[in-house]
DNA sequence: TATTGTATATTCAACGTTGATTATTTAAGT
DNA sequence: ACTTAAATAATCAACGTTGAATATACAATA
């Protein structure tokens, strides 16, 4: 998924590493796609080691040096086929740490059972609201488009159906 | 979540890897978490070097040998630390790939959009019919405990979510 | 002017995952 | 008895991720 990232970012202009933290961060991407600097930059790396991207140029500000990458041809077809294939790609993910999790729900005693509850219920309620709170700061100033609209509205139903979950998870506890 | 999963096994009884990867598949556990064997053997290795397991027994079957591991106390201590921390984590795990291949969909023609969209929604269906047919298989031997019903039943959620997700997100390119 | 903090820009060792590969035993067919 | 296939059991190199660490530049404040 960082290759795709990264290709993708350089499909509009040559960019450095750095630079696409900064877009990732501003525009809330990070939020969702947890992408960290080390990926990016080894990402950099191999993807010019593969051919599909390269050096452009190196901006020097003082002593420290910056280098600006171009996607190149054999990139940009890479990129469209990792595209299409990202698409085709069935697209459930499980909270797998939470399932398995509560396969061993038995051995724990119903006190801590609920309150752990209690305690993840708390933390997703305000993810959902400092989310919310993005997408509302981001569509004062840009109004979305209607695909990534949808993407928020995913988000939203995935946090409303995790909520119903832990609900009816307490239940079977109180 | 790899160690959660060993560590919570081998608090019934003591095993070996390969019986671990066995009891995951026969109880479809492997369809949703995804534990690969070198996860498991990598997995015991270590928290046997951290005192969390250890070596059991080592079995002899010709020139084959199987190790059985147990839990330490340490282990079982750990156990109940990653258990608690993992139901009280915020559990919403978003389809990334899905969503970075939508940040750039607009760089794509309408017709493979659709066709892509088409494509996936037929896997899904697929993996969701396959997962009924796995849980209705396994209700009729064992009567599955509450809570393993409402894990399914989130699954199921979640795939009716991203179906529909897909339907909207095909009305926008029809 | 010196100091402190923050932004810029990247590296790297430690760690975990992946999946191909190896090797042996058992069962089934011919 | 011989060959083939499947089940058993585990290893390992290649690869990607993580997060702490490094190092410089710039801005603010004392």
């Amino acid at each position: 998924m960082t290759r795709l990232m990264v290709l993708g970012l350089l499909t509009y202009r040559p960019m450095s590493g750095y630079e696409m933290q900064q877009m990732l961060q501003q525009s809330q991407t990070d939020k969702w796609a947890g992408i960290l600097p080390g990926s990016i930059y080894h990402s950099l790396k191999t993807m010019t080691a593969d051919g599909l991207v390269e050096i452009d140029a190196v901006e020097h500000t003082g002593h420290r040096a910056k280098a600006i990458y171009k996607i190149t041809d054999k990139g940009r077809e890479q990129f469209f086929e990792l595209l299409k294939s990202s698409l085709v790609e069935p697209s459930v993910a499980y909270p797998t740490t939470l399932y398995t999790a509560i396969s061993f729900l038995e051995l724990l005693p119903k006190e801590v059972i609920l309150e752990s509850i209690n305690v993840q219920e708390k933390a997703l309620r305000e993810q959902y609201e400092e989310m919310k709170r993005g997408e509302e700061q981001k569509a004062a100033h840009t109004s979305l488009p209607a695909h990534i609209r949808l993407v928020f509205q995913n988000m939203y139903d995935q946090f409303e159906i995790q909520l119903r979950f832990l609900q009816k998870l307490r239940e079977l506890y109180e």
